[in-house]
DNA sequence: AATGAATGAGTATTCATTCAT
DNA sequence: CATGAATGAATACTCATTCAT
C-alpha cells in the first residue's frame, strides 16, 4: 500500500540509533532528552518508544552499534600478510592506528568515560568482543617478532597495550583539549611507534636491566 | 546525636566540595542529585547552597580544588636538581608520574571527559594552570637533554605529552575496566619511559629518518 | 472518572488561563501555586508547561486576555450614534460604565496594582491598547460637546480621565471593603456624571475662575 | 555601660519597620524577603526576629504604622474653624487632600490592594480607624451644607467619599502608570471639587431629579 | 504503524524560622 | 542583646514514559 511507509520500516531503528550517537556524544546520557533523539531522528517519540523500551535500552543499542569487527580483520591481516613483526606494525598497523583519532571510536570513548560504571554490561561487552581481543593481537604480534628474532623480550609482552596507548590518550586529549590545542596525532603515534620498535628490537645494544 | 550547631564555617567549604567530589565521580554531574551530597557532608541542603550558588558553582569548585600544585613543583625540582636529562626523567619525574594513576586524578580525569563540553571555563582552567604548564615543563626537559648532548633531536621536541601518555592511558584504563583487568602500570609506565630513552639518547646508532 | 485523555488542544489554553485568572486574583503572583493552576484546570503541571513556558509566561497570558476590545467599541459606537456629548455621557457612556465595576475588570486592577511593579511591559501593553485609547476617546467626546456648543471650555479637557475616575474608585473600594461597607457604585457613578456634565454645562451661569 | 546600644534600643522597631515599609512596597508582601529587610535596617536577622515573631508581624507593624492621626485632626480643624462648608472644602481640605497622592499613603494602598484579601483583620482596623471616620467627616461637612443652606439636598448625602474619590484615581494611577504618563493631580483634584461644589450649591438653577 | 497530548515523579533552588554561640 | 550558621518545607520546572486516537 504505502511503500514509501514499509521501505523505512527496517532502518528505523538504524536512525534513531544515529540520532540518538549524536546526541549522547554531545551531552552524555543523563543530559539527553529523549524527545530531542526523536527530533533529531524525524520520528515521534511514541515510535521511538515501540523500537526501544527505555532510554537505557536506546543507550546500550547505541553503544553496541560501536562493534569494531575491523578488530577481527586486523588480526587476519596480520596473519595473511606474512609480514614480519616490525613490517607489519609500521606498515597496516600503524595506518590502521593513526584512523581511529579521529574516527566516531572518539564518542564511544567518551560514553565508555563518562557512563560506563553504571552500566557494567556494556562494558564487560566491549571488554570481550574488542579490547580484550585487540590486547590479544597485540600480543599476538609482539610475540611473533619475539618468536622469530625481530624482538627482544622485554616487558612489552605483558602489557602490549602500551603499544597502541596512544590511541587513547589522543582520543581524550582531543575530545578534551580540541579548543586550546590542536594535537598533530599522526605524529605523535608515529613518533611513540618508532619509539617503542627501537625498544623493542634485538640489535639493540643497551642493557635493559629491568 | 551531632550537636546542631557546628559553626565551622571555614571547613564546611571543603567538607562539602570532597563530599561533591565523590559524589561526581560516581554519577557525573548530571546525575548528582545535589541532596545526596549535602546528606553525604552531613549538611542541609540549605547550607550547602549558602556557599554554593548553584549545582555548576559546586562543580566547578571541586574540579578546581584539583589544581596541582605539584606541578611547578617539578619544574622546580627539575632545575634545582643539577640532574641530566636522563637521570631527572628515570628518577623524580618517573617517581612523580606513577603516583598518578591510582590518585584522585583519576576522578578529575573522568570528569573532564564526561562534562568539559559543557563547561569550556573549566577546560581552559585547567589548560592554563595545568596542561600546558605540564607540557613546557616536559618540552624543557628534553630540550635540556639535546641542549647538553644526552639527547638526539626527535619530533618528541613538537609533541612532548608524549612522555606522559601513558598516565592519561593508565588512568582511563582503570577507570573504565576496573573490573575487567587489573593493568600494572607502574610497569607499564616505566617501560614507556625506558622506550622513549633509549628513542632519545643521542648514543644510538640508528637512523630515525621518519 | 475523567477521561484520562481529552485531545482538545485548542481548548486547553483557555481553560489553564481561566483557571489561573481566578488563582492569582484571589492570592496575587507570588502566593499562587503553579501546582494549584493546574489543579483547578483539571490538568497536570506538564500539561500546564506544555503550553506556558514559565509562570511568568501564563501570568502574562492571563493578563493579556483581559483586553477590553469594548473600548474602541465605545469610540464607533459614539461617532455613529450621531449623539450629543451630554445625551452620550448620560445613555450609552454611562450604561457601558456602571457595568464596570462588577465585571473581570476588577481582577486586573487588583494584578496591574499588585504586580505591575514586576511587569512593566503588560503595564505598558496595557496603557497603550486600553487606558491611553479610552482617554483618548474620552477627550474627543468632551471635546465635541465644546465644539458644538454644549460644553464650556474646562480643564477636564486636559484630565478627561477624571470623568471615569470612579471606575477605579469603585473596583477599589470593592476589592478592599467588600467585608465592610456595600458601595452603591451605581449611584455614586450616576452622582459624579451629573456633577460633571453640570460643571461642563455652557448656560452654568458661574464663573470658573480657578 | 553601652549607651550607644542603650540608646539605639528604642528606635529598633521602627528603624525595622520603616525598612521593612520600603521593602514591602517595592516587591509586596510574598516577595520580600526577611532577609532583605533584616539588611536594609542594618540588623541581623535574629534580631529582627527578636522583634517581630513573624514576617506576618512585621507586615502588620508596618501595616499599622500608617496611622493617619491627621484625620481625626480634620474633624477639629472643621469644627473649630467656624466656616461654611463651601469654604472649608475649597480651602483645608482641598489644601489636604491635594497632599495625599505623593505621600507614602501610596505605598499603604498598594499593601491593602494587593495584600489586604490575606490580613482581613488589617483590613476591618484600617476601615474602622481611617476610612469609616474620613467618610463620616466627608458627611458631616457636607451635611452641615445642607443645613445651613449652602448646598442642596443630593445623593452625595449617601456617597460621600464620591468627594475623596479622586485621591484614590491618583494614587493608583500614579501607582500604576507613572512611567507612562505624569498625571496632574493638583488639577485633577481641583476640577473634582469644583464640579462637586457646582453640583452642591443650591443656588444653582437646574433641577436634578434622580 | 504512528502521533503527540498528558502524566507525575523527581530535582534544583529559595526563604521563613530557629538556636548555639 | 545580637549574630548568622543551619535547617527543611515549599515550589518552579523537567523529562521519561504512557496511551487514546
Amino acid at each position: 500500500m504505502q511503500p514509501r511507509y514499509q521501505r523505512r520500516k527496517d532502518a528505523r531503528p538504524a536512525e534513531i540509533t544515529e540520532a540518538a550517537m549524536a546526541a549522547f556524544a554531545e551531552n552524555g546520557y543523563a543530559a539527553t532528552r529523549v524527545d530531542d533523539v526523536a527530533k533529531r531522528a524525524g520520528v515521534s517519540k511514541g515510535l521511538l518508544y515501540l523500537y526501544f523500551k527505555t532510554k537505557e535500552d536506546l543507550f546500550k543499542a547505541v553503544i553496541r552499534s560501536f562493534i569494531a569487527p575491523r578488530i577481527d580483520q586486523l588480526s587476519n591481516t596480520f596473519e595473511k600478510s606474512g609480514l614480519g613483526a616490525e613490517a607489519f606494525i609500521r606498515g597496516p598497523f600503524l595506518a590502521f592506528v593513526k584512523t581511529l583519532p579521529d574516527s566516531p571510536i572518539r564518542i564511544l570513548v567518551r560514553l565508555m568515560v563518562s557512563e560506563g560504571h553504571k552500566h557494567p554490561d556494556l562494558v564487560e561487552y566491549y571488554w570481550e568482543h574488542v579490547v580484550s581481543r585487540g590486547v590479544g593481537i597485540l600480543k599476538k604480534i609482539i610475540q611473533h617478532g619475539v618468536d622469530n628474532g625481530e624482538f627482544r623480550r622485554t616487558p612489552l609482552l605483558d602489557t602490549p597495550q602500551l603499544l597502541a596507548s596512544p590511541i587513547l590518550f589522543c582520543v581524550i586529549w582531543k575530545t578534551v583539549f580540541h579548543a586550546q590545542d590542536q594535537l598533530d596525532s599522526d605524529t605523535l603515534i608515529e613518533t611513540h611507534v618508532d619509539a617503542m620498535l627501537d625498544y623493542l628490537n634485538a640489535h639493540s645494544p643497551q642493557e635493559k636491566s629491568r
